[in-house]
DNA sequence: TTGTAAGCGTTATCAA
DNA sequence: TTGATAACGCTTACAA
C-alpha cells in the first residue's frame, strides 16, 4: 500500500496540514514538530505525490519541449541535443521537469501540444527553432500560455523568444574572410523562408559593402541545412566563370559539404578555398583542416530561453522580451592563411 | 475561470459521471447522450485535466527518460538524439508522454529520479546505455518499480533489457575484413569494463579464429568512444613493427578519429587501411571514403526498449524479457576494394 | 443506460 | 503554532 501526507500524520501524532506545512518548509512551524514530522516521514518512507500537488496548486513545474517534426532536424543537426542540454541545465537548477512532446505531421503534433496544455501537464513550453513560422506560435500566443521561441518568429515577433544577432554574426564571419585577404565569398545560405536566412545574408552583403566590394547574386547559392545540399549548392559555385575563393554556409552541415566537395576536387583549404560554418558544432573538428565556425551558444539560446519562460510562468504578467544571446567567431585552419 | 467535467456534465444536462464515461469512449452509453456531451465539450472548449485523472488512476501514462550524465555521451555521441527518436515513436502510438530527467552527478540524479518515481510522475523509466553498470539499476530492481535497461546491464543482466548480439555484430564485420583479404586486422576498443567492449571483442577473436589467424594482442588498443581517444589509439597502432592494414573501431566517432590519422598520414583507403565502425550514425558519411560501419539499428532499440516497458506497465506480472535487436554491416567505401 | 456519492493525495482557508 | 475541513477535477462502485 502506498504511504501518504495521512499515514504520516498519524504517525507523528499531528494533522496532515501539518505535514504539509512541513513538506513545503513554512516557517508557520516549530522546530519540534518539524523534526517529528520529518522522522515519520523518512521512517515510513514516505514521497509526496505530484498529481495530486498539481491538480490543488494549478501548476506542475513541468516545461514542455515540442520537438522538431522532421527526424532529419532532430538527428541529421547536432543543434537539437545541445539546445536540450542549456534548457535542462536551467530545469534543473529551477527544479522544472522536462516534457517532450512530437508528433509525426502537423496534425498529430497539435493534438499532442493541445494535450499536455490544456490538459495542464506543463506550466508553459518551448518552441526549438526551425519552427519560427509555425501556426503553433499564434495558437499559444492567443491562448495566452506561456511560451518561447528559440529562434525569432517571423510572424509574431512579438513574442518571447531568444536568438542571436544573426545579421551582426555573419557581417564578422565575412569580415573576418575579407581580412584574410579572401574576395570572392560564396554564400550558401538555406532557404530565404527562413529568418535566419535573410539575417545572415543581410550581415554578408553589409561586410561586403563596408569594403567596397561589390555584391554579387551568382555567388549566393541555396541549400538545405543538410550535407547533400551543401556539397551540391558549392559545385553549383564552382560552375561559375570565376568561382568563388572562399564560402561561407550558414550552417556546420553545409559547410561540412563544401569541405567534401572541395576535397574530392583535390582544392587545399584554406590556400585555394577557405570556408566558413555556422553553429560551432562538433562537426568542425570532424574534417581536415577543422572548420572555422560562428558560434551562436547553442547551449546559451536553451539555457536562456528557459530562463525566460520560468520567468514568465511566475510572472504572469511579466511584459514579453527578446534575448539575444552574442556570438563569436571560432577561427580554426580553414580559414587561416597565416 | 476552468472548464471542467461539471460545467460539462451541466450544460448537457446529464451527471459528471456520464461525461466520463464518454471522455473514455464507455460502450455502456447511449448514442444520442454521447453526441450531446461531445457537443457540450466543443462548445465550452473542455479539456480533461491530466492531473486529477492521473491521481485517480494511479498511473500517468509518462515514461521517464533517465538521459546520460556526461555532457559528452549527450552531444558528441549521435546516438542519443536517434533512441530517442526510436523512444518517441512507440510513445506516441500508444499515447504515453516523454518525462526527461537528468542530473549533473550521480546525487542529483538519483534525487530526479526518486522524485519522478516515488512522486508518480511517470509508470516506468528507460535506462539509456552507457549507463549498464550504474547502482539506479539495482535501486529500481529492488523497488520493482517497471524500467528497462537499453544495453545489457554487468551487473543485474536478468532485468529488462534490449541490446544487439555485439558477439555475432563484430564476428560478421571482422569476417567482412578477413573476406576482403585484409589480415592484420588492428582494433580499437572502449574500456573493457563496457560489456559491449568485451562482446565485440569476442566477435573479433572468433572470426580470426575460424579462419585460423592468431590473435595478437598487440592489435588491440583502446579509446574512449571520443574522436580524440580514436585517432590516439591508432596512432599507437602505427607504432608497431607490423602496422595493421585494417581497422575496427567500436563507434564510429572513433572510427573518425583513425579516419583523421590516416589521411593526416596519406594512407589511401581502403588501399593503404581499411576502416570499420559501429554505429552506422550519419558521421559515417561525414569522411571521404565513407566509413563502413555496423548498423546497430539505434532507432530500433529505442523503440523496442519503449514497447517492452510499456508492456511490462500494462501487464506487471509479465515476466521479465530480454530483446535481441539484429544488426547489418553496411558497406561503404572504406573497406570495399572491389 | 444513467445518476449518486465516495474517494484519489494534496493544499489552503479558517478557526482555535 | 496547529487542526478541521473544504476544495482541486476526475473515476468508479453501487444504485436506480
Amino acid at each position: 500500500m502506498n504511504v501518504t501526507i495521512k499515514d504520516v500524520a498519524k504517525k507523528a501524532g499531528v494533522a496532515t496540514s501539518t505535514v504539509s506545512r512541513v513538506l513545503s518548509n513554512s516557517p508557520r512551524i516549530s522546530k519540534a514538530t518539524h523534526e517529528k514530522v520529518r522522522k515519520a516521514m523518512e521512517e515510513l518512507g514516505y514521497y509526496p505525490n505530484l498529481s495530486a500537488k498539481n491538480l490543488v496548486k494549478r501548476s506542475t513545474e513541468t516545461l514542455g519541449i515540442i520537438m522538431p517534426r522532421s527526424a532529419e532536424d532532430l538527428f541529421v543537426n547536432p543543434f537539437f541535443p545541445e539546445v536540450i542540454r542549456g534548457i535542462q541545465a536551467l530545469a534543473q537548477e529551477k527544479n522544472y521537469d522536462l516534457l517532450m512532446v512530437s508528433g509525426r505531421d502537423e496534425a498529430e503534433e497539435k493534438k499532442a501540444v493541445e494535450k499536455i496544455v490544456y490538459g495542464k501537464r506543463c506550466d508553459g513550453v518551448l518552441l526549438l527553432c526551425s519552427r519560427t513560422t509555425d501556426p503553433l506560435i499564434e495558437q499559444l500566443d492567443d491562448e495566452g500560455f506561456p511560451f518561447v521561441v528559440i529562434g525569432k518568429p517571423a510572424t509574431r515577433p512579438d513574442v518571447n523568444w531568444v536568438d542571436n544577432d544573426n545579421v551582426q554574426a555573419s557581417y564578422v564571419a565575412t569580415k573576418h574572410l575579407l581580412d584574410q585577404g579572401y574576395r570572392r565569398i560564396g554564400f550558401v545560405s538555406g532557404s530565404l523562408s527562413l529568418v535566419v536566412s535573410l539575417d545572415r545574408l543581410e550581415g554578408y552583403k553589409k561586410a561586403l559593402k563596408d569594403q567596397n566590394i561589390a555584391f554579387n547574386k551568382d555567388l549566393i547559392v541555396y541549400g538545405d541545412f543538410d550535407r547533400e545540399t551543401g556539397y551540391q549548392a558549392f559545385k553549383k559555385l564552382l560552375t561559375l566563370e570565376e568561382p568563388p575563393d572562399s564560402v561561407i554556409a550558414v550552417d556546420d552541415v553545409m559547410a561540412l559539404g563544401v569541405s567534401r566537395a572541395a576535397q574530392e576536387l583535390n582544392l587545399r583549404l584554406p590556400e585555394d578555398l577557405a570556408i566558413v560554418g555556422f553553429n560551432n558544432t562538433m562537426l568542425t573538428e570532424y574534417t581536415y583542416p577543422p572548420i572555422t565556425s560562428v558560434d551562436i551558444k547553442i547551449y546559451d539560446l536553451g539555457y536562456q530561453a528557459a530562463k525566460l519562460l520560468i520567468n514568465q510562468i511566475e510572472n504572469p504578467d511579466a511584459e514579453r522580451k527578446h534575448v539575444i544571446v552574442p556570438t563569436g567567431l571560432i577561427v580554426r585552419k580553414s580559414s587561416c592563411l597565416k
